[in-house]
DNA sequence: CGCCAGGACGCCC
DNA sequence: GGGCGTCATGGC
């Protein structure tokens, strides 16, 4: 990766990066592609930090409106710009379907996110379908004028959640609050866990389970030994992997390559 | 109308 | 331990 400013812009140049694979991918889901003249643009938050970032070429993109401290302190760590990706799936290719996956969509990135709202996220994900997870989070975004914190959250109850049309899930954000407001659950040291004592204290909230952990470990604490299985991981494994899913070091972006290649290959 | 969506819980055996 | 009905909501 290679970076130079220009004006009030940063220009970066990255292989393997895509803005429609990344972000666009059902691992977060604040991003909104918008019109412009670029081959893509995107707008959306890491925290409360807002970006506009559009893609010009296969390796050029634009940071719009960002200062290099901006680039280097937040936008470098979210977008995992320190990893080589090339090495990667380089590695992955060695299985045949992980092969076709990283062939179909290779521009995708594991974004580091933020793991709160991460943990809000995917509880609000589970048997639900992601335009409404968007909308749902939409909503409270709206409401609080950002992703809220928990402790801005402290008062909520799943009555006053009905706004958001979460249906069944609004008792299990409550629960998520309390846990973490109250210190029941410490998602600061959750992240340095040892991984299994990691799955057990996040399922200690209501409404968390095995895959959601799993997603909240991945995609909002970099645990890139984590694997979710969702409806579309489990077609895979069914389909491809009848004899066992082979051993990787950062399982887990081979898992994002997957479910993205299951999910739009026949379109 | 039924089926499905980045599932988890409660209850049953 | 595994199996099954249920849980809201909205798009198709």
């Amino acid at each position: 990766m290679d970076y130079t400013v220009k004006n009030n812009n940063i220009i970066v140049h990255e292989k393997d990066f895509g803005l429609d694979d990344t972000l666009d991918c059902g691992q977060a889901f604040r991003w909104k592609k918008i019109k412009s003249d670029y081959k893509c643009t995107y707008t959306g938050f890491f925290l409360n930090n807002r970006l506009t970032v559009s893609q010009v070429s296969d390796d050029e993109f634009i940071f719009h409106d960002t200062s290099e401290k901006d680039f280097l302190e937040k936008w470098f760590n979210y977008f995992d710009f320190g990893t080589d990706y090339s090495e990667l799936k380089r590695t992955f290719s060695e299985d045949e379907t992980l092969a076709k996956a990283c062939e179909f969509a290779g521009g995708i990135r594991l974004l580091r996110q933020d793991s709160w709202e991460c943990l809000i996220s995917f509880i609000i994900s589970q048997n639900n379908n992601i335009p409404r997870i968007k909308g749902i989070i939409d909503r409270l975004c709206a409401k609080y004028g950002g992703f809220p914190s928990s402790a801005e959250l402290a008062d909520e109850t799943p009555e006053s959640l009905a706004y958001l049309r979460s249906g069944f899930r609004a008792k299990y954000i409550c629960d998520a609050i309390d846990c973490v407001n109250s210190r029941k659950v410490n998602l600061a040291e959750i992240a340095e866990m040892p991984i299994e004592y990691a799955r057990k204290s996040l399922k200690i909230i209501k409404g968390v389970g095995d895959k959601v952990a799993e997603c909240v470990l991945l995609f909002g604490m970099y645990r890139t030994e984590a694997f979710p299985v969702d409806v579309w991981i489990r077609r895979v494994l069914v389909e491809y992997y009848s004899n066992g899913f082979p051993e990787f070091q950062h399982a887990g972006i081979a898992q994002q390559y997957l479910f993205h290649y299951i999910r739009n290959k026949d379109k």
